[in-house]
DNA sequence: CGATATACCTAAAGGTTCAAGGTAATGACA
DNA sequence: TGTCATTACCTTGAACCTTTAGGTATATCG
């Protein structure tokens, strides 16, 4: 049954960061949020309500989200904005996230150019 | 105990590719591994031995990996050397990183601009 | 009414990484 | 000789995150 593969390829805290990145251009509820993260990356990435839910009620407990009921249309809707937190938050995240491409990029890359080899054989 | 702040986030998958990629320019043995991986990126991206040598468990266990030992100095040391398999490896886990890099980056700079709607304003 | 899409939520499961410890052998030093 | 620091190898326990797969409820359409 469930086949349970968690963590697939490089995908870790990626789910929070889209959320946040998503939130940047405007208030949504989670559904939308969900389908936005796939329409923007061309499908791409998709991340199940199952992933998003959770992550939205930790980051309003974490007061980077702030919360709003809406009535659309008859249905009920928790709409969330980002806070000023939640920017900083943001901010932060997409520098780390650079950080981690650049060094994994440097390891990637780095072959043998320039760099002594680890010969300590000397004595 | 948790599981601290010292890495960022966004790291999975990344032991597992850093110990192939640095096994691909010559053998290494476990403690060296460690610290090439550092090396490399400058001390950005530091797994300690209890990442490693699990990994390289596994990867030994998957064939991706042929160890040997040797004698060095008295010590016996078990070096580690890519397979065939683990360089064919070591090619997809590239390619599905720069996918999901991409995949990431569209999300945080693909902003409003560009991407055309799915619904093309119709009338 | 029944089916479908929307909207929200939770539980169980599984894999990953981390911190922190443990064991040994060597070489240096006094 | 004894001890210290370093190298090398290994294991455990906890905590974390994402996913699958459900579960609930309302509105709309035929």
């Amino acid at each position: 049954m469930a086949k349970g593969n968690t963590n697939p390829d490089f995908l870790n805290g990626v789910p929070e960061l889209a959320v946040l990145r998503v939130l940047f251009d405007g208030p949504q509820h989670g559904y939308a949020i969900v389908q936005s993260i796939s329409k923007r990356t061309g499908g791409t990435l998709q991340f199940g309500e199952g992933s998003i839910y959770p992550i939205l009620h930790k980051l309003e407990q974490q007061g980077l989200l702030m919360t709003r009921r809406e009535v659309a249309g008859g249905r009920e809707r928790i709409v969330y904005r980002l806070s000023k937190r939640g920017s900083k938050q943001l901010e932060e995240s997409c520098h780390r996230w650079q950080n981690v491409v650049q060094s994994v990029q440097a390891l990637i890359e780095g072959g043998d150019n320039g760099l002594s080899p680890v010969v300590p054989a000397a004595s």
